[in-house]
DNA sequence: CATGTGTTATAGTGCAACTATAACACAGGA
DNA sequence: TCCTGTGTTATAGTTGCACTATAACACATG
């Protein structure tokens, strides 16, 4: 899987990051106990510094998706913590429905979206 | 209506004024027509500068749901481009599916997130 | 003419993002 | 034991955004 910077984006890059490799364990390009490259070789891969890499690692860290140590390297490792979870999950949803419903995007094309998505990653 | 802003929170001022509205409309304690407080009334009335609420209303402008102008100020007036809003929401729904998706949120769980959140909007 | 809109200009402060070096602590392999 | 590769921490510098503060402008209304 490669981790690919636009530096055009007004994303900043530790958040492109951390959303690409949010989105390959989703669609299974990484699996669980799958090693992420490390901060020092997907920095120059990408063309940036060491740092930027890892904040994003530590963003990936506190959010439960990934852990971090010295001797393994960051690993794809899932906490979950189903009530918080969907507790952001619904919180996130509300702003970016609202944002829907105020353009007319009906309750039923959101279900569709739903679906779309889910079939996506599902592949 | 009211905007409050909450200081200790990490979201920008004017980010916050922005989802604030969003919701308003969406909730409809603001609708098409409605002529928004003018920035300096606002900003006086949150404790903050003219120019972070006159960004707000420039971001609610750009982003197609209100109108400016010197003769009427800030009027609830909604641009929808079908076609591009259900893209940008499917762009924004993907990632935060992504991300209950790999803490083992189901498709099933969306759902329902989905029609509470409707039902509380549409209460 | 005074008032109230949004708008623009200028300027300053504070902080986040990003970069650049460098060194450290620790584990594994030669 | 020494070298290498992890993440981690420290320091420091540049850039740009968020926010504030004044002030003035263009325009419409009463």
């Amino acid at each position: 899987m490669f981790i690919e910077i636009d530096f055009e984006s007004e994303e900043a890059i530790y958040i492109q990051i951390r959303n690409q490799i949010v989105m390959g364990i989703a669609t299974s390009a990484f699996r669980e106990g799958d090693v992420l490259p490390s901060v020092r070789r997907l920095a120059e891969s990408a063309g940036i510094n060491m740092h930027t890499v890892n904040k994003a690692y530590n963003m990936l860290k506190n959010e439960g998706f990934i852990s971090l140590s010295r001797r393994h390297g960051a690993v794809i490792s899932i906490e979950a913590d189903k009530q918080q979870d969907i507790m952001n999950l619904k919180e996130n949803l509300r702003i970016l429905l609202a944002e829907g419903y105020c353009k007319n995007i009906s309750k039923e094309e959101v279900h569709g979206l739903v679906e779309e998505i889910f079939a996506e990653c599902g592949e």
